[in-house]
DNA sequence: CAGCGGACCGACCGGTCGGTCAGTACGGAA
DNA sequence: TTCCGTACTGACCGACCGGTCGGTCCGCTG
């Protein structure tokens, strides 16, 4: 009971937080605009977070449990490597894109210098995360027996980038709508921009 | 002279605040950090700048500049559609990387809101960068007589994002090196990961 | 009923921020 | 020599920052 309770509370920070970081950015958000947020006072925050950099840390680690949720456990059980990576692009788009999950951008996009010990877990879970496309990528290539042109390193940072950027330019009441970026996006990363 | 001196303190300026912008974030860097990194008081700053705000206009209207004269006017005159969207990728990501355009990737990164006269006048520039790609790949598309499967437009956020996203990973002492960069990026984006 | 402990408040701390201002040093024009 | 504009200093301002702390409220347990 109790212990559900201030699991509740640091969950409604976090997604006060979040909201208020991807908006005004982490530095420009004080901790009485998050506590204004919620029905709380800044000193009442303090009880439940030990700082600020603390707050940032489990936003980007919720993040990163996000993508491990959303896009890496729903592909495992694909079979074919190039269908699994086709939907890698469509979830991961799905999850930058959901308005619903803020921390993803606010991770994107920060970079506050945390406590070391913080930074080097999720410097760590980021690059598992590249190392997790950049092997499919690799799968897949082995699979098409493609010429590999293109090293899986380097098209992991690509295909990684075009989505991650996504961020900064998408508006959902402009005229480029989810599902079309999935199936553009996909195209050009599989046969390039002018097949 | 006078004019001249004046003109050289402002650029000064903005090469140290372009620095410490770019290892700190803008709101981690004070005047007093700028200041310290010339031979300037903070009190000497405001007398070429009214304000913080004006310095990260001036920084971002700059990065513009470099752009327009390191990109669209070098490709000016290559007349096959192709080779010259060969160029821009060649060229952007040349100042992406560029130890001493320390302006682009503030410009990149930095979405502090400024006054609105001033950010509509670098979101415009932005834009009308967008559109000069956007054309660009339909030349080509034209020129290729292309299936045109991905929009000109979905292509050119495409190709900025894996592009400007670089400069999150990207480390000059690790193994992938500018022109490694180049190729596979325009391997990648011309005919696909898996050719 | 007592009393304990988690949740929370709000005043407060030292420090830093962006920005201001009176004053000064100085080079050149008159 | 006087005077003026420019460049610049350094003390200073009010606002606000992240964070602390003594104390209060209240539901639960015994």
């Amino acid at each position: 009971m109790a212990r559900e309770a201030t699991s509740d509370s640091r969950h409604e920070i976090l997604q006060a937080a979040a909201r208020l970081f991807q908006q005004r950015g982490y530095d420009a958000t004080s901790m009485n605009d998050v506590a204004g947020e919620l029905k709380l006072s800044k000193g009442g925050l303090y009880h439940h977070f030990q700082s600020k950099d603390e707050i940032l840390f489990h936003l980007m680690d919720h993040a990163m449990d996000i993508t491990q949720e959303q896009v890496i456990d729903r592909v495992r059980d694909i079979a074919d490597p190039e269908e699994r990576l086709r939907m890698v692009i469509r979830l991961h788009i799905g999850v930058v894109l959901r308005e619903r999950d803020r921390e993803i951008t606010v991770m994107l996009h920060e970079n506050h210098p945390l406590p070391p010990p913080l930074r080097r877990r999720i410097n760590g879970r980021k690059k598992d995360y590249v190392r997790f496309v950049e092997s499919l990528i690799a799968e897949v290539q082995k699979a098409r027996k493609s010429k590999c042109t293109a090293s899986p390193r380097a098209a992991a940072f690509a295909l990684l980038g075009m989505i991650n950027w996504i961020y900064q330019w998408y508006r959902p009441e402009g005229t480029l709508q989810e599902e079309h970026l999935v199936r553009q996006y996909t195209a050009i990363f599989f046969a390039g921009a002018f097949e």
